[in-house]
DNA sequence: CGGCCCTTGTACCGAACGGTACAAGGCAGT
DNA sequence: ACTGCCTTGTACCGTTCGGTACAAGGGCCG
């Protein structure tokens, strides 16, 4: 039973990275059966509901991971330009500078979302929402706060596609770098009004 | 031989579309022909090559509605202002607000691009410098009218994601207006700067 | 060491896949 | 009206699809 839950964690990071490359309708079993080195046998022992029970778990540990490592940071951090320094930083890592696709991000733009457009739109709205209390944390107005908010999460994802399409990492890199810069000037404009 | 070619054009749109909403690995013939309403035998007719090169043709339909309606447009208009607002508008409506999805831009993350990653490098780089010009005749430095330019294209991007996993369309316009201001605010200060 | 249960490879299922072959049909030119 | 060609529906190809069944393993506990 230990192992069980194991091999199964242990198999989603494969798992999405599969779904990230080929999509929900491209994965197929044999794909999924290469990438995790499981077998059809025990494919269908870890995810007994098919390849929408592999998603859902995908996206489960998605959102887990951003949670523990972006969102509650952004939220918890009583330095919001270093949360969202730290943020960016992340974001570039995770994305691989826009090397690597935004799963829920495309799997939101394909027909087969639809079992999963609770989860997707969740993603998007905690992000947001993460974000947009660590910018009014830094005295900036809640709503100009949610506002660089929302811009900053369709800046990384609008990166991640021109990213891909130019092949180039450095385009990447230069947007992530203006959305951190134009946060971090409002939170020291705000500041600095303050003092 | 003229009714080839005029079934075959007609054909784009519902091609484009399934392969909008279903990506190149999901799109399937049985698929493809529902919506277009050509059997196999004219499918094959008509693009001998197969998916790839219905694909192929479905983006270079693309790419020369883009070019007639708004590169062009954004180039040869001697008002930025007008022509900036022009795009956003057509823009706007093309993309149905974020419910329609660019084709391009999921084609790009998907790992079927291979074989077009040409056509969707060049749409993208196409796009910017298009832009990038019409801003920088409104006296805006050429720097800057390029900076502007990718940010707008990779807003527009990010906004059909999001507005895609919202579920929302005013969150599509929103971004869209926010672009539009920050280019029009550009040559606005540049103008006045000039006079 | 024996029994047990979880795990897993393999064979198999019907359906759907992309693609081909081709004969019947319709339309144009003479 | 005849001929020739383009168009198209349909049957069919081998392959792969997602999913199931199940028997052979393999480790753990008594």
């Amino acid at each position: 039973m230990s192992r069980t839950a194991t091999d199964r964690v242990d198999a989603l990071p494969a798992l999405a990275e599969v779904f990230r490359e080929h999509g929900h309708a491209g994965a197929s079993l044999s794909r999924i059966s290469a990438a995790t080195g499981l077998g059809k046998g025990s494919l269908y022992n870890f995810f007994p509901g098919g390849k929408d029970e592999m998603m859902a778990a995908v996206l489960a540990d998605i959102a887990d991971w951003f949670e523990a490592a972006i969102f509650s940071a952004l939220e918890l951090s009583d330095d919001p330009a270093r949360a969202i320094a730290a943020m960016i930083r992340d974001v570039d890592t995770y994305f691989n500078s826009g090397g690597r696709v935004c799963l829920v991000g495309t799997l939101g733009l394909s027909a087969s979302r639809d079992p999963f457009t609770k989860s997707i739109r969740l993603y998007f709205e905690r992000w947001i929402a993460a974000l947009a209390t660590c910018i009014a944390k830094g005295s900036v107005p809640g709503n100009e706060a949610s506002t660089l908010a929302e811009r900053t999460v369709v800046g990384i994802q609008g990166a991640i596609v021109l990213a891909r399409a130019l092949d180039d990492e450095n385009t990447f890199r230069r947007i992530l770098r203006h959305h951190e810069k134009t946060m971090l000037d409002a939170i020291a404009a705000h500041r600095s009004r303050h003092s």
